[in-house]
DNA sequence: AAGGCGGGGAT
DNA sequence: ATCCCAGCCTT
């Protein structure tokens, strides 16, 4: 790969970037959290979700000091939760280590719990100069697109390849600019699903694909294994006052973040009324919600649903069912999107 | 090397 | 419906 293309993807950046909350504040930490936080997440999601981490948790110090339960609630809905447990195991590393700070290199940032290849480039580039590539998604098709390169990109191999041919190429004078102008154009220029706006490419005279038409043919991934249908039965089970939810398992699927009772299999009214008889209560009325469904990126869930009114939570002997305020739960417990369809009867008073 | 892990916007 | 996003971790 010649770096020809370099100076006027940098022209073209310098015109272009768009102002991001956390573009040009020099400050290290608030490098990291974006990182973390556009993960596979799209910049406009990731928004509104940084100014209020960053007004909560304003330092690193902040971060690891931080309860389990607020730092969930402020990545609810965000989703991949680990990457907010790992982010607070590294910055109690840091308090530890490195004097509450990020430290300064590329191996001892990829050390780090959550900070891999990709992440420990753009912080090393971006907020401390050091010229090492950044590659995610955008360069990627970027790349491929440029060198037509049909080589799977999911396999491991291809990321090394390509993390050395910039790191032959990357300007020292700007390494953490380069990065940001390859996912920029990526993003904004350089676009997946359908077609690339190669009329207003900044490269379009450096890129194969380009020239030859074949921009669609890129990048090239292995295809993946289909989703996997699960049906469940949710169960919005209320007194006077509260709802019944519970915290789910710290492992696994949204791990430690708190749902509604619910369970495999489709329930007919019946066995949802012995649901609760079983957990101690007495049931009152029972009414059938609407159907749900939620798409994970390799489950589908395919929810059918209960409200039941109880004469009294308090009475329930199961382990691990809290009784939500219906004031306070939205205040307190994380509860995932997954169960958006259904979360929104914890705030109604029932008739 | 393969699979788990969220949620939403664009096509 | 399908893709894929400023990926990383565990097995």
């Amino acid at each position: 790969m010649t770096d020809e293309f370099i100076q006027p993807l940098l022209g073209w950046y310098d015109e272009n970037k768009r102002i991001l909350p956390w573009r040009d504040q020099h400050n290290a930490y608030y490098t990291w959290v974006s990182e973390i936080m556009l993960q596979q997440t799209r910049v406009e999601a990731v928004k509104p979700y940084f100014e209020r981490f960053i007004r909560e948790l304003p330092d690193i110090p902040a971060l690891a000091a931080c309860p389990q339960e607020k730092l969930l609630k402020l990545w609810e809905g965000l989703g991949y939760y680990s990457r907010v447990r790992n982010m607070q195991l590294a910055a109690q590393e840091m308090v530890e280590k490195y004097n509450g700070k990020l430290p300064e290199n590329f191996s001892l940032l990829i050390s780090l719990k959550g900070i891999g290849s990709y992440t420990a480039g753009a912080i090393a580039s971006i907020a401390y100069g050091i010229p090492v590539p950044a590659v995610d998604g955008n360069v990627f098709r970027v790349v491929t697109r440029m060198t037509e390169d049909s080589e799977d990109i999911t396999k491991p191999a291809f990321r090394k390849k390509t993390e050395k041919a910039l790191q032959e190429i990357i300007p020292v004078d700007r390494p953490g600019d380069f990065n940001q102008a390859m996912m920029e154009l990526g993003a904004v220029v350089c676009v997946p699903n359908g077609q690339p706006k190669c009329l207003i490419c900044p490269v379009r005279d450096y890129c194969l694909a380009g020239l030859h038409g074949t921009m669609e043919k890129y990048p090239v991934k292995a295809p993946k294994k289909p989703r996997v249908i699960e049906e469940r039965t949710v169960l919005v089970i209320q007194d006077g006052n509260c709802t019944a939810i519970r915290k789910r398992p710290s492992k696994g699927l949204l791990a430690g973040l708190y749902e509604l009772p619910n369970t495999e299999g489709y329930l007919s009214r019946e066995e949802a009324l012995d649901y609760v008889k079983d957990l101690g209560t007495e049931p009152l009325y029972i009414e059938e919600l609407p159907d749900a469904k939620h798409i994970f990126s390799h489950i589908e869930w395919r929810m059918k649903a209960y409200l039941i009114r109880v004469s009294s939570l308090e009475q329930t002997h199961a382990p691990g069912i809290l009784f939500a305020d219906k004031k306070e739960s939205e205040r307190n417990y994380a509860i995932p999107s997954a169960f958006g369809a259904y979360a929104k009867y914890m705030k109604e008073e029932i008739q």
